[in-house]
DNA sequence: CACCAGGAATGTA
DNA sequence: TACATTCATGGT
Protein backbone atom coordinates (compact mmCIF):
# COMPACT_ATOMS: atom_id res chain seq x y z
CA UNK A 1 0.00 0.00 0.00
CA UNK A 2 3.43 2.25 0.27
CA UNK A 3 3.76 1.98 -2.65
CA UNK A 4 0.15 2.61 -4.72
CA UNK A 5 -0.27 5.97 -4.44
CA UNK A 6 3.86 6.32 -6.40
CA UNK A 7 2.47 3.76 -8.85
CA UNK A 8 -0.76 5.46 -9.54
CA UNK A 9 1.19 9.10 -9.75
CA UNK A 10 3.89 7.52 -11.75
CA UNK A 11 1.19 6.11 -14.64
CA UNK A 12 -0.65 9.23 -14.40
CA UNK A 13 2.61 11.28 -15.22
CA UNK A 14 4.19 8.77 -18.20
CA UNK A 15 0.50 8.93 -19.77
CA UNK A 16 -0.25 12.63 -19.63
CA UNK A 17 2.88 14.14 -18.72
CA UNK A 18 3.03 17.59 -16.79
CA UNK A 19 0.68 19.79 -16.22
CA UNK A 20 2.79 23.07 -16.00
CA UNK A 21 0.07 24.28 -12.55
CA UNK A 22 -0.35 26.28 -11.25
CA UNK A 23 -1.69 28.73 -14.30
CA UNK A 24 -0.72 31.93 -13.06
CA UNK A 25 2.34 34.14 -13.83
CA UNK A 26 2.80 35.67 -10.24
CA UNK A 27 1.97 34.36 -6.60
CA UNK A 28 -0.34 36.98 -6.03
CA UNK A 29 -2.54 35.94 -9.10
CA UNK A 30 -2.47 32.45 -7.63
CA UNK A 31 -3.90 33.48 -4.28
CA UNK A 32 -6.76 35.26 -6.25
CA UNK A 33 -7.38 32.38 -8.25
CA UNK A 34 -7.46 30.17 -5.80
CA UNK A 35 -10.75 32.03 -4.49
CA UNK A 36 -11.93 32.30 -7.48
CA UNK A 37 -12.12 29.01 -8.56
CA UNK A 38 -14.05 27.49 -5.97
CA UNK A 39 -16.52 25.62 -7.15
CA UNK A 40 -16.69 27.33 -10.35
CA UNK A 41 -15.09 26.15 -13.64
CA UNK A 42 -11.39 27.59 -14.44
CA UNK A 43 -12.73 28.97 -17.80
CA UNK A 44 -14.97 31.09 -15.65
CA UNK A 45 -12.13 32.00 -13.47
CA UNK A 46 -9.96 33.40 -16.22
CA UNK A 47 -12.89 35.69 -17.78
CA UNK A 48 -12.96 37.06 -13.92
CA UNK A 49 -8.58 37.20 -14.14
CA UNK A 50 -8.86 39.10 -17.45
CA UNK A 51 -11.13 41.87 -16.03
CA UNK A 52 -9.15 42.13 -13.04
CA UNK A 53 -6.19 42.63 -15.02
CA UNK A 54 -7.66 45.22 -17.20
CA UNK A 55 -8.44 47.22 -13.99
CA UNK A 56 -5.20 46.95 -12.45
CA UNK A 57 -6.73 45.10 -9.78
CA UNK A 58 -4.56 41.40 -10.02
CA UNK A 59 -2.69 41.88 -6.83
CA UNK A 60 -3.29 41.84 -3.28
CA UNK A 61 -2.59 45.52 -3.06
CA UNK A 62 -4.10 46.79 -5.23
CA UNK A 63 -7.61 44.41 -3.81
CA UNK A 64 -6.76 46.02 -0.64
CA UNK A 65 -6.71 49.17 -1.51
CA UNK A 66 -9.77 49.28 -4.03
CA UNK A 67 -13.42 49.36 -3.56
CA UNK A 68 -15.78 46.04 -3.11
CA UNK A 69 -18.06 47.40 -6.06
CA UNK A 70 -15.09 47.02 -8.92
CA UNK A 71 -14.24 43.92 -7.21
CA UNK A 72 -17.24 42.71 -7.76
CA UNK A 73 -18.16 43.67 -11.25
CA UNK A 74 -14.72 42.53 -12.35
CA UNK A 75 -15.09 38.87 -11.22
CA UNK A 76 -19.32 38.31 -12.02
CA UNK A 77 -18.15 35.86 -14.58
CA UNK A 78 -16.69 33.71 -11.87
CA UNK A 79 -20.15 33.62 -9.76
CA UNK A 80 -20.62 34.16 -6.58
CA UNK A 81 -18.99 37.34 -6.87
CA UNK A 82 -20.86 38.80 -3.66
CA UNK A 83 -19.01 36.22 -1.29
CA UNK A 84 -16.31 35.74 -2.92
CA UNK A 85 -15.27 40.04 -2.99
CA UNK A 86 -15.40 39.74 0.43
CA UNK A 87 -13.03 36.76 0.68
CA UNK A 88 -10.53 38.59 -1.42
CA UNK A 89 -10.41 41.53 0.48
CA UNK A 90 -10.10 39.82 3.40
CA UNK A 91 -6.89 37.73 2.42
CA UNK A 92 -5.54 40.69 0.47
CA UNK A 93 -6.09 42.57 4.07
CA UNK A 94 -4.00 39.26 6.05
CA UNK A 95 -1.24 39.45 3.42
CA UNK A 96 -0.82 43.44 4.40
CA UNK A 97 -0.97 43.12 7.78
CA UNK A 98 1.36 40.43 8.27
CA UNK A 99 4.06 41.86 5.75
CA UNK A 100 2.92 39.70 2.37
CA UNK A 101 4.94 36.49 1.02
CA UNK A 102 8.48 37.56 2.49
CA UNK A 103 7.35 37.61 5.83
CA UNK A 104 4.79 35.21 5.52
CA UNK A 105 7.77 32.56 4.03
CA UNK A 106 9.49 32.91 7.31
CA UNK A 107 6.55 30.99 9.58
CA UNK A 108 6.47 26.60 9.08
CA UNK A 109 4.46 25.17 7.08
CA UNK A 110 1.87 24.45 10.21
CA UNK A 111 1.65 27.32 11.37
CA UNK A 112 1.07 29.47 8.01
CA UNK A 113 -1.54 26.82 7.65
CA UNK A 114 -3.40 27.83 11.01
CA UNK A 115 -3.25 31.44 10.01
CA UNK A 116 -4.33 31.29 6.71
CA UNK A 117 -7.86 28.74 8.04
CA UNK A 118 -8.59 31.90 10.28
CA UNK A 119 -9.21 34.10 7.10
CA UNK A 120 -13.11 33.78 6.16
CA UNK A 121 -13.82 32.36 3.08
CA UNK A 122 -10.15 30.27 3.31
CA UNK A 123 -10.97 26.80 3.22
CA UNK A 124 -8.68 23.48 3.82
CA UNK A 125 -8.65 22.71 0.09
CA UNK A 126 -8.14 26.44 -0.57
CA UNK A 127 -5.27 27.07 1.96
CA UNK A 128 -3.74 24.04 0.61
CA UNK A 129 -3.36 25.29 -2.70
CA UNK A 130 -2.49 28.24 -1.64
CA UNK A 131 0.66 26.60 1.24
CA UNK A 132 1.34 23.99 -2.19
CA UNK A 133 1.40 26.40 -5.14
CA UNK A 134 2.43 29.44 -3.72
CA UNK A 135 4.13 28.42 -0.86
CA UNK A 136 6.04 25.61 -2.60
CA UNK A 137 5.10 23.50 0.28
CA UNK A 138 4.57 20.06 0.45
CA UNK A 139 1.07 19.85 1.92
CA UNK A 140 -1.34 17.75 -0.29
CA UNK A 141 -4.51 19.68 -1.75
CA UNK A 142 -7.68 17.15 -1.60
CA UNK A 143 -10.43 17.79 -3.63
CA UNK A 144 -13.62 16.14 -4.78
CA UNK A 145 -11.62 13.90 -7.05
CA UNK A 146 -9.23 13.19 -5.23
CA UNK A 147 -12.09 11.71 -2.67
CA UNK A 148 -13.97 10.07 -5.34
CA UNK A 149 -11.01 8.40 -6.78
CA UNK A 150 -9.57 6.97 -2.99
CA UNK A 151 -13.20 6.30 -2.07
CA UNK A 152 -14.01 4.51 -5.25
CA UNK A 153 -11.07 2.06 -5.42
CA UNK A 154 -11.57 1.96 -1.41
CA UNK A 155 -7.86 3.01 -0.93
CA UNK A 156 -8.67 4.58 2.74
CA UNK A 157 -10.93 3.90 4.86
CA UNK A 158 -10.89 7.63 6.66
CA UNK A 159 -13.02 9.86 3.87
CA UNK A 160 -12.76 13.03 5.69
CA UNK A 161 -10.33 16.29 4.48
CA UNK A 162 -8.03 15.93 7.10
CA UNK A 163 -7.45 11.79 7.06
CA UNK A 164 -7.30 11.90 2.89
CA UNK A 165 -4.45 14.67 3.09
CA UNK A 166 -2.41 12.83 5.77
CA UNK A 167 -2.82 9.52 3.41
CA UNK A 168 -1.17 11.14 0.91
CA UNK A 169 1.61 12.87 2.56
CA UNK A 170 2.33 9.77 4.20
CA UNK A 171 2.55 7.85 1.59
CA UNK A 172 4.36 9.42 -0.68
CA UNK A 173 8.05 11.71 -0.77
CA UNK A 174 7.38 14.71 0.86
CA UNK A 175 8.19 16.24 -1.69
CA UNK A 176 6.21 20.08 -3.11
CA UNK A 177 6.99 19.12 -6.88
CA UNK A 178 5.01 16.07 -6.97
CA UNK A 179 2.13 16.77 -4.67
CA UNK A 180 1.95 19.52 -7.22
CA UNK A 181 2.23 17.36 -10.36
CA UNK A 182 -0.19 14.48 -8.57
CA UNK A 183 -2.98 16.93 -7.75
CA UNK A 184 -3.03 18.80 -11.40
CA UNK A 185 -2.94 15.06 -13.01
CA UNK A 186 -5.98 14.68 -10.78
CA UNK A 187 -8.06 17.40 -11.32
CA UNK A 188 -7.03 18.27 -14.97
CA UNK A 189 -6.70 14.18 -16.12
CA UNK A 190 -8.05 11.78 -13.59
CA UNK A 191 -11.34 13.37 -12.68
CA UNK A 192 -13.76 11.25 -15.38
CA UNK A 193 -12.12 7.78 -13.47
CA UNK A 194 -15.26 6.12 -12.47
CA UNK A 195 -17.01 8.53 -12.13
CA UNK A 196 -19.92 6.67 -13.62
CA UNK A 197 -20.35 2.93 -14.17
CA UNK A 198 -19.43 2.93 -18.28
CA UNK A 199 -16.26 4.79 -18.00
CA UNK A 200 -14.89 2.59 -15.42
CA UNK A 201 -14.19 -0.18 -17.97
CA UNK A 202 -11.90 2.01 -19.62
CA UNK A 203 -10.39 3.65 -16.27
CA UNK A 204 -6.53 3.39 -16.79
CA UNK A 205 -5.65 2.39 -12.85
CA UNK A 206 -7.68 -1.15 -13.01
CA UNK A 207 -4.07 -2.40 -14.43
CA UNK A 208 -2.36 -1.49 -11.03
CA UNK A 209 -4.99 -1.71 -8.52
C1' DC B 1 -34.20 21.50 -19.56
C1' DA B 2 -30.87 19.60 -15.91
C1' DC B 3 -26.30 19.18 -14.46
C1' DC B 4 -21.71 20.50 -13.32
C1' DA B 5 -17.43 23.32 -12.26
C1' DG B 6 -10.10 23.21 -9.37
C1' DG B 7 -15.66 25.09 -2.00
C1' DA B 8 -16.88 27.42 2.15
C1' DA B 9 -19.98 29.26 5.61
C1' DT B 10 -23.91 28.55 8.10
C1' DG B 11 -27.61 26.05 10.22
C1' DT B 12 -29.73 21.78 11.93
C1' DA B 13 -30.04 17.40 14.53
C1' DT C 1 -19.80 14.77 14.11
C1' DA C 2 -22.59 14.42 9.87
C1' DC C 3 -25.53 16.24 6.49
C1' DA C 4 -28.42 19.92 4.19
C1' DT C 5 -28.77 24.56 2.25
C1' DT C 6 -27.12 28.74 0.11
C1' DC C 7 -24.27 31.25 -2.94
C1' DA C 8 -24.13 32.60 -9.08
C1' DT C 9 -22.05 32.38 -13.58
C1' DG C 10 -21.35 29.98 -17.94
C1' DG C 11 -20.64 25.72 -20.64
C1' DT C 12 -22.54 21.22 -22.18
Amino acid sequence: MKEMLLKIFNLLLDRYGPQHWWPAKTKDEVVIGAILTQNTAWTNVEKAIKNLTQKNLLSLNAIAASNLQSIKEAIKPAGFFNQKSVYLKNIAEFFMQNGGFEQLSQLDTETLRKQLLTIKGIGKETADSILLYAFDRAVFVVDTYTKRLILRHKLSGQSDYENLRLFFENNLPKDYRLFNEFHALIVKNAKEFCRKKPLCDNCPLKEIL
